[in-house]
DNA sequence: AGGGCAACCTGGGGGC
DNA sequence: TGCCCCCAGGTTGCCC
């Protein structure tokens, strides 16, 4: 379950289970789960977990040794803690078990873009955080997140709002749907080219997502299907509140026009044509390399 | 250096 | 019923 606060939300149920306990068993039932490149997932078997930590969309539990076990998500990843005879989901990819515990933690992932990884941990950005996720910009939620640092970073972006709101490494935690849904509540359109926006509108932006975002966590998260699930199982309720996102063709909560969708940046965009205006197109030829904004043979 | 796109997967749903 | 195409909440490598 992909973004911040359905990362958050699963982060919060592990809490309940995973400290203090030692792994005793691990078995890695799909080859891709185990990420390439990280050292293998047995490899921590007899270390105990201390904590389980997030930035962003990825998770990681600290050991009783200076590697951290981390994982991410992906489009359809879920981690459960069940009892070790509960029946399995074909999906399931990773197990692991614990010294005398009756419930083991699972990794279950449809379409393998999930992963778990064992790694060092390095400092990033006044935290410690594996070096699978060093890359990536501290997220909204953090302690010491720093709106005016943000500010900047996306600030001095050529290119459209929306790519620059999904790109983890200027804010991390955003995805799709709140990134759809932050516009939204900012009257801005995805498209929108960054150097056009002023100061006060990515200000409202980068405080639109934080809301939004810590709006879904007060109720467990977006879900759709029972694909997206916390680790006792349950759905979160957030999809009910949504203003823009998956509503194509219905009418938009503050003036009633149309929802509309379009195929931007490879995935789809949700906004209200009315509330948010689209940009000026090609106001300066020239300025911006080949166009290629003509090329979205969207229709049909 | 930074931006943008295709690729990595499986499965569900709609149209014909 | 079956087939085919489209769609899905993310990240990354690689090309330009």
């Amino acid at each position: 379950m992909p973004e911040l606060p359905e990362v958050e939300t699963v982060r919060r149920g592990l809490v309940n289970f995973l400290p203090q306990r030692r792994i005793n068993e691990i078995q890695v039932l799909h080859p891709r789960a185990n990420r390439k490149g990280s050292l293998p997932l047995k490899s921590v078997i007899g270390s105990r977990i201390l904590e389980v930590n997030r930035r962003g969309k990825f998770l990681w539990f600290t050991l009783d040794r200076t590697e951290a076990i981390v994982g991410h998500l992906g489009m359809s990843g879920q981690m459960l803690i069940q009892p070790t005879n509960a029946p399995h989901s074909p999906h399931t990819r990773v197990i692991i078990r614990f010294s005398g515990a009756k419930d083991e933690f699972r990794f279950i992932d449809q379409r393998t873009f999930g992963w778990l990884a064992v790694d060092e941990l390095v400092e990033s950005e006044n935290l410690w955080v594996p070096k699978s996720c060093s890359h990536i910009a501290p997220d909204p939620f953090e302690e010491n997140f720093n709106l005016n640092l943000a500010l900047g970073k996306l600030a001095s972006r050529k290119t459209e709002i929306k790519r620059a709101l999904l790109n983890q490494e200027i804010i991390s935690g955003i995805g799709n749907i709140y990134a759809d849904e932050a516009l939204w509540r900012s009257k801005i359109h995805p498209e929108h080219n960054i150097e056009r926006l002023t100061e006060k509108e990515l200000r409202l932006v980068i405080q639109n997502a934080t809301k939004v975002m810590r709006d879904s966590l007060g109720r467990g998260g977006t879900s759709f299907d029972d694909l997206y699930i916390d680790v006792n199982g349950q759905s979160g309720y957030f999809a009910i509140s949504l203003k823009a996102y998956g509503r194509e063709g219905e009418p938009c909560k503050r003036c009633g026009t149309a929802i509309r969708r379009i195929t931007f940046a490879n995935r789809s965009s949700h906004f209200c044509p009315t509330c948010q205006k689209a940009p000026r197109t090609r106001s300066k030829p020239g300025k911006n390399r080949v166009g290629n904004r003509n090329r979205k043979g969207s229709s049909r």
